[in-house]
DNA sequence: AATTTCGGCAACCGCATAGGC
DNA sequence: AGCCTATGCGGTTGCCGAAAT
């Protein structure tokens, strides 16, 4: 299993898989100098390897304490999990992943999920997880709002509390709405991170269907599960103001997110429009059952028109002014 | 037995970020 | 402030062996 190794490159460094004195090279420098300095490893050693392919070997093969193959139930689980709450359509962060599961790399994670997981996923259906996808650039987060788990969900007609109905948020996408919308008195701030080019692209497909891919894998988790992640690599992700925003959801925050200003510095458009907000209406109120916010709660000031013709499974386009 | 297809996974590539100058 | 280099991260590639035909 692996490459054929010792393929020359046309800088003279080899490629492929690397060969046991190779290893033994390694090992001996890291032993000797300590990790990094990746690129002198070479220029010291002799090593026909990039620093970035010495740095690669090392950290998911030869370092101490790393664990192969045989991932158990547990770490499977766990992995799942992590996933749902740290990965998102477009990107997932597996070295977070990976940093909950001792003696894994993310590149091994990462093989796991898209050779195992995924294709569970695949295999399995989710009949009920009906989506609705904001197109745009690059996602940091993703907040799953599930009926009756950490958030309430109330848009429109359609959409109606327990059930599955799942938005995914993207403070990328928000970033603008972010400063005048329904996050603004949530501690919210503006992300750090532009737009990546390299990821650029719709999160979504406009042909309307309703996608059960891999990363829309969705298990059901706890509120508890919700603020444990805020709690921690949540918060790792962006500048969100955790404690602000836990705060808010929980309803210490009081009104602010219950008629929250229209931003006026979103060029929104909808496809299919909007089902009219039940935001204020009784049940929406602040308690400690994370009821306090529903999805038309955060989603409506975003959109500059609405109408009723808004189905389930529609993508939405939203374009925003940066 | 020979060929094709598929799955697993090590390694590469490109981009982002941090830090030094 | 801007450039350069090193490092880190995630997505993708491509080889090999196993399974299927």
């Amino acid at each position: 299993m692996g490459r054929i190794p010792r393929i020359s490159s046309e800088d003279g460094l080899t490629k492929g898989a690397w060969s046991a004195l190779e290893d033994e090279i390694l090992v001996d420098y890291v032993k000797t100098h300590g990790e990094g300095k990746w690129s002198n490893l070479a220029k010291q050693t002799g090593l026909k390897r990039c620093g970035k392919s010495c740095r690669l070997r090392w950290m998911n093969y030869l370092r101490p304490g790393i664990k192969r193959g045989n991932i158990s139930g547990d770490e499977e689980e766990l992995i799942i999990r992590l996933h749902k709450l740290l990965g998102n359509s477009n990107i997932c962060r597996w070295s977070l992943i990976a940093g909950r599961l001792p003696g894994r790399t993310d590149n091994e994670i990462k093989n796991y999920w898209n050779s195992y997981i995924a294709k569970k996923a695949r295999d399995h259906q989710f009949p009920s997880t009906r989506s609705v996808e904001i197109t745009g650039k690059k996602p940091d987060i993703r907040v799953d709002l599930q009926g009756g788990a950490a958030l309430s969900c109330g848009v429109g007609p359609q959409l109606q509390q327990g059930k599955e109905d799942v938005i995914q948020l993207n403070p990328d996408h928000m970033k603008n709405a972010a400063l005048t919308g329904p996050f603004s008195g949530a501690g919210l701030t503006k992300p750090k991170l532009e737009p990546s080019k390299s990821r650029a692209g719709p999160l979504s497909s406009t042909s309307g269907e309703i996608e059960n891919t891999p990363t829309n894998f969705i298990m059901d988790f706890s509120s508890e599960e919700f603020f444990n992640v805020l709690d921690s690599d949540f918060a790792k992700l962006s500048d969100v103001n955790i404690n602000e925003l836990k705060n808010t959801i929980e309803g210490d925050s009081g009104g602010t997110l219950l008629n929250p200003p229209l931003s006026q510095e979103i060029t929104g458009t909808i496809n299919g429009g909007f089902g009219s907000s039940s935001s204020t209406a009784e049940g929406d109120q602040p308690n400690n059952n994370y009821n306090m916010v529903s999805s038309a709660d955060l989603f409506q000031p975003l959109f500059l028109d609405s109408n009723d013709g808004w189905q389930l499974g529609d993508d939405i386009d939203i374009l925003f002014s940066d």
